[in-house]
DNA sequence: AATGAATGAGAATTCATTCAT
DNA sequence: AATGAATGAATTCTCATTCAT
């Protein structure tokens, strides 16, 4: 079925474009119109691609999730300790980059715009099940660095990986407002320091 | 004579009854006849009290600042200790009740709408300021805290503060997202006691 | 009924005020509210002193002619020559001052207004009267200047009067237009010459 | 592949048949939905024509432009003596039949709107431009009857011009208010008789 | 008599979507 | 499969007019 995985790869090409479009404009501030002049198509063809508008969001959020894993693998893929792993995933994660940013972006914009569509939406269960696997391999870091002794056996592994996760989204949110002058590095720093010093056997 | 209004008071009226239609639908989803309608008046009588759509938004964000003042002076105002103001800073901070849910999806909405519209509004600086004052009182409670011997003299209390106040909204974010599964409690009460056990002189 | 004439005088008031607005904006782009602002008093007030917006124009057409009237006798009080005055006529009808550009600019909106609606409103017999009795007194001054010996017998007055009105409001439209290049002495004097004179070689 | 469409043709049908209804309402009371009515069209689609509703003055005003050139062309075409040629000019520019009666409100029309905008429109160059390429062609038929004889040399052609131009725009105007008792013929005859041998006696 | 608060019809414009080609 | 012409509902905003005070 060469046809249909050409559609497929279509799909995406077009929701990589819009991306940059969605993140400069919102989602309700992009028409058809713009999408299909920056890929360079006709406006009736979107709709051979895509059932509606709203039917690229799908896509779209896939590719932010998709980005993000590539990122963390990229990231900590040749680190060994779990703790030094914590920490890039905290410095890194906050430390918004070009593509970083743009997907930060589109993550709230489908965000808000999920809230706005409670209960007839698809996307906050995916927004859901995004948080549970980022959650859960920062759960695995913390276990890991208990097993090996670098962590205190009676700290609450869920809830610190909870809080580091929402510490992480709390930081893109006000680096995109007090950029450039927020020292992100230094507050991640301090914060995992101090909870460092606290959670390790003394 | 014609009827008297006090044109103030009915503009934070009007600005009243639209969040909870802002915080449902959102801003650009939420078309002025809407707002008029809630309000019980003609659609033309809304730019009788502000100047253009975006105009009710300066209003609003004023009420979502005041409402979080008022609910942080409201909650913290007979307690003593800077560390137990801190924690309930961060607990409370991090739950939201009706109202409070509400500011923070409008917080959201308008947060979204101001970046995009970057370089031309006056939101961003508003947010800073907020953002900024919020800060403040933290690095207040921290340094008094410090200065009673309850913290080590040589935390970094500004990035501290930086990282409570990220954390409080990362995790107001979440808990819109995963609510009310969600334990914003537990989650809180781990990260602060990693905290303490760090920051306390040993 | 000493009411009554204040009713009148402030009418002619509120008129007089309202003409720059016409001649800057023209009738269809000047609201009420910019009127009663100008004027100094409330909205609703305007509706006691006319019964509709349109109301007003009644108002203006009678000050615009009666300026142009006062104009005339002004310019040729104390000339005694009918050529002389014949000229003065055409060349300070077609010299635009403020006041004089101002009303002209009126008169041509309410010209443009009356065309549209025509049939079903009173100004454009005003008009008619109003060109009526300039083209008549321009017909007397020939006339008498025939009597007199200065213009040929077999001149047909009258055609050559609604010529030179003709000739002024022609003058007037391109000077509004071309302005200030505009030599409008110079054509005036070109003109007035050679129907005097005759242009053909002799 | 969509219907293909000759935009430039289809702006120009579009803006042929709103001319009677900018002549007949004027165009500040003529709206989108009337145009697109009469052309029998949806109400988005005159968008994909004009960028803006003023955007089909452009088309318009050159319309009548060509309009006018093309009905000078058709009187004057074969006729040889630069003084018949004047005289039909001055006779037949000032005698209104639909089209250009139609015409002639139009121009009125787009004059008072231009006068208003001025500053921020492109419509008084264009009439400028307009007016001076008619006095320009009215010179050259002058300069021709004084180089054949017709003229004495020592008229001013060029201000003789502009009076004939002003005169013949004058007549349209008044014929507008006064037609149909409006003996246009005779004012002409009479004018051009008095402009040729003077109204001096010898 | 004077006011300005209130109204809603109506304006220009945008845009997701359809469909003939 | 691809296109863009066509549509009309929906949006923001204006304004003449009314009317309670």
């Amino acid at each position: 079925m060469p046809k249909v995985v050409d559609k497929e790869q279509k799909r995406i090409d077009i929701a990589r474009k819009t991306m940059p479009l969605l993140a400069k404009y919102g989602f309700e501030n992009t028409p058809i119109r713009r999408i299909t002049a920056e890929v360079g198509m006709g406006k009736g063809t979107f709709y051979d691609y895509f059932t509606s508008k709203e039917d690229i969001l799908n896509e779209i959020v896939r590719l932010v999730f998709t980005d993000w894993i590539e990122w963390v693998i990229r990231k900590m893929g040749n680190i060994d300790d779990p703790l030094e792993k914590l920490f890039i995933l905290v410095r890194d994660g906050s430390t918004l980059d070009a593509t970083f940013e743009q997907n930060m972006i589109i993550y709230v914009d489908l965000w808000r715009w999920s809230v706005s569509h409670k209960g007839s939406n698809e996307f906050i269960p995916k927004f859901r099940s995004y948080l549970e696997n980022g959650r859960n391999s920062v759960i695995d870091l913390i276990k890991e660095a208990q097993s090996k002794g670098l962590v205190k056996k009676e700290i609450d592994a869920a809830a610190i990986a909870s809080a580091l996760i929402a510490f992480i989204d709390g930081m893109c949110l006000h680096s995109l407002i007090l950029k450039p002058e927020f020292d992100v590095e230094r507050v991640c720093r301090s914060l995992f320091e101090s909870i460092l010093k606290g959670i390790r056997p003394t």
